[in-house]
DNA sequence: TTGTACGCGTTATCAA
DNA sequence: TTGATAACGCGTACAA
C-alpha cells in the first residue's frame, strides 16, 4: 500500500509536506506542491481515509438505517428507495458516502445508533424508527440524527415527516363530496406513525361528516399487494358492499386494482379506490389511481442536509419539518351523487 | 468517546485485555472476561472500527458503484436497486455493511476502485462499468470485485451477467412463430453491453429467418418510459408500420404501453409489445407485458459472495456466472398467423 | 516554507 | 492468564 511516506521519500519531502498538499492547506511552495502532486499519480496513492477518520472522529460518512427486521430488504421497498434517493442526491453533490446499515434489530433498538459509535457516521438518518429511547443518547453525544416518518419535539434531532393527516383529509372529504358514504380502510397490521395519522384522520373526518364507520369496513393489510388483495376479496363477497376503499399505501390499493377483476368489481364502475404514496405506477394503470403524492426524494435530501449543518454546527438545534403533499383524485374515484 | 482505555481502568485490568475480550480471544480468564463485558455494557463502549480497519487494513463494508453521471439516481433505477437489495440480503446474513459510492465518474474511470484505496473497502461491485482499464491494478493489488453486466475473461474479477442473447432470442422467435414479420426494435442511445447483447441477438435471430429489419424500424430511447412514448408516436404515424415492437428495457416498454392509447393504437391489437427485466409492474398492467425476467437480485447475492471468498482467501480466481433468464409471453404479444 | 514529535484507538508480538 | 511495546496512516501543534 502507498503511503505518505512512499511519496514523501520520492519526491525529496518530508511526508507531512505531502499531508499539507492532499488537504490543500497553503503553505506549500508551488513547486513542491506540483512535485508532490506527480508523484501522488505515479504511485497511484489515495489518503487512508481510516486514518483520517481515525485522527479527525470522523468519516465522511452518512449511515442510513432502516427499521426493517429479518429478511426484508430496504431497497424493495419503494418508501425507502425514494428516501434513499434523495438522501443520495445531496451526498452526491457535497461528497459524502452512503452507509447502509445491514443491522437488523427492534425499531426501538439502541443499537440503532451503532453507526455513530461503530463507524464514526457523521450522522444518521432513521427510516421509521421511534426515536423514544434514543433521544437521551443523542442530546449527550452530540449525534446528527434525522428521524424520517417520525414526529417528535426535536432538540438535537430532526424529524421529517409528511402532511399524512391532511393528504388523508382530501381523500376523505373528496369522497363524500363525490357522494360516497360507505367507505372501507385498509389500514396496516403493524402500522407505523405515518399509517397510523392517514388513519385517525380518516375516521376523523368521518365523523365531522356524521358518517359510520362500522368494524366491518376496517382491513388490515401487510403493507403490500398482498392486503389489497384479501380486502377486495372479503368486500366482494359482503352483503353490503361499501362504495368506496381508502388504502393506507398504494401497493395495496395496487392489490385491490389488479384483484378487483378476479372477483368480478370493476374500479371504479362498482367501487371507488384512493391509495397513498404516489408510487409512480398508480399513473400507468388504466384508469389511473388515485393516491397522495409524498415528497419522499425531499425528505430524504432535507434529512441529510440538516445532519450536514449539525456536523458543521455541533450547536444547531433539532428541525421539524412537515412535508406537504399533493392528493391526485383520478380515474378510480367516480362521484356517485345522486343529485 | 468511550475508548478500551477507559473500560481497562474502570475494569481494573489493561486495555489489551478488553481488546481480548471483545475478539473473544480464549486467553481471559472467565471471571475477568464477564467484568469486562458488564464494564462494557456500562460504559456504552462499542470498538471503533476506523482503528481496527487501519490495523487491520480492512474495514468489513463492501462498496457498491454504479457506474451513473450526473444527476442520475441509483435507487431511482430498478436494475440497480433490485441487485442492491441481493448485496443486501448476502450483506444482512454475514454482518457486512454496505458503502454506496457516491462518486460519479466515467464508467471507465480508474476512480472506480478508490473506495478499496481510500476506504479500505473490502470488496467492489460494479454494476454497468467496463472492466477495461481496471483489470491491471485489480490483479496487482489482487482486489476483490464483481462486475455486474458485463462479461470478460476473469482472472481475479468476477462476472456477471444475465443471459440476454439467450432471452432475446426467445423474444424473437415467439413473436416470429406467432407471425410477425415487421419488428420495430428500441435500442439505447448509450447502451451497455447488457443492452447490445440483446439487441445483437434480436438482429441476429432476424436473420436466420430470412426477415428484413429495416433502418425505420429502429429506435433510440432513454433506457425509460419517455424512449417507448416516442417510439411509439413515430411508429404511429409511420406507413407501414411494424405488427410488433421489441423494447430493449421494460420502462421503455411500459411507455410505449401507456402511449399507445394516446396515439390511437391498442396493445395487442394493434401492435404487439414485449419488454426486458421483469419489472414487477408488467404483471399488473392489463393486459400484461410480456417480458425477459431477470434474477438481478440473485445476482447482486452472488456478486457479494463471490467476493467475500476472496476476501478469505485472496489466491481465490475469479468466476464467471451467467444467471438464466425467464422469457414470459403475456398478453401483450398476439399470435397473427394466418394459418 | 518545511520538518519533528505526538496522539487518534486498535491489534500483534513478545515478554512476564 | 496478563501486560508492555510497537505499528497501522494520518493530522495537529509546535519548532526550525
Amino acid at each position: 500500500m502507498t503511503t505518505q511516506k512512499d511519496v514523501a521519500k520520492k519526491a525529496g519531502v518530508s511526508f507531512i509536506t505531502v499531508s499539507r498538499v492532499i488537504n490543500n492547506k497553503g503553505n506549500v511552495k508551488q513547486k513542491t506542491r506540483e512535485r508532490v502532486l506527480r508523484v501522488i499519480k505515479e504511485l497511484n496513492y489515495y489518503p487512508n481515509t481510516l486514518a483520517q477518520g481515525l485522527n479527525a472522529n470522523k468519516s465522511n460518512t452518512i449511515s442510513i438505517l432502516p427499521s426493517l427486521r429479518d429478511q426484508a430488504m430496504m431497497e424493495e421497498i419503494s418508501f425507502y428507495r425514494r428516501i434513499i434517493a434523495g438522501v443520495e442526491r445531496y451526498c452526491c453533490e457535497n461528497e459524502i458516502d452512503i452507509l447502509l446499515s445491514t443491522f437488523r434489530g427492534r425499531p426501538d433498538n439502541i443499537d440503532c445508533l451503532r453507526h455513530y459509535y461503530l463507524r464514526k457516521s457523521d450522522g444518521l438518518i432513521m427510516i421509521g424508527v421511534s426515536p423514544t429511547e434514543l433521544l437521551e443518547k443523542i442530546e449527550r453525544d452530540k449525534i446528527p440524527c434525522s428521524f424520517i416518518g417520525e414526529t417528535g419535539c426535536p432538540e438535537r434531532a430532526n424529524f421529517l415527516q409528511s402532511d399524512n393527516r391532511w393528504g388523508s383529509r382530501q381523500i376523505t372529504e373528496y369522497l363524500i363530496k363525490n357522494g360516497h358514504t360507505k367507505i372501507a380502510y385498509i389500514f396496516a397490521e403493524n402500522p407505523s406513525t405515518d399509517i397510523i395519522d392517514r388513519y385517525e384522520s380518516f375516521t376523523e373526518v368521518m365523523k365531522e361528516n356524521n358518517l359510520d364507520f362500522p368494524d366491518s369496513y376496517l382491513f388490515y393489510g401487510d403493507f403490500m399487494e398482498n392486503g389489497g388483495r384479501e380486502a377486495i376479496r372479503k368486500i366482494a363477497s359482503m352483503r353490503e358492499r361499501p362504495t368506496a376503499i381508502v388504502s393506507a399505501t398504494d401497493r395495496m390499493a395496487l392489490g385491490v386494482f389488479d384483484e378487483a377483476k378476479n372477483v368480478g368489481l370493476s374500479i371504479p364502475e362498482d367501487i371507488s379506490l384512493v391509495g397513498f404514496d404516489g408510487h409512480e405506477f398508480c399513473e400507468f394503470m388504466t384508469p389511473q389511481i388515485a393516491t397522495v403524492i409524498q415528497d419522499l426524494e425531499g425528505m430524504g435530501y432535507m434529512a441529510a442536509k440538516l445532519i450536514s449543518e449539525q456536523i458543521d454546527n455541533s450547536d444547531k438545534q433539532g428541525e421539524s419539518h412537515i412535508f406537504p403533499v399533493v392528493f391526485e383524485p383520478r380515474g378510480t374515484i367516480r362521484n356517485i351523487r345522486e343529485d
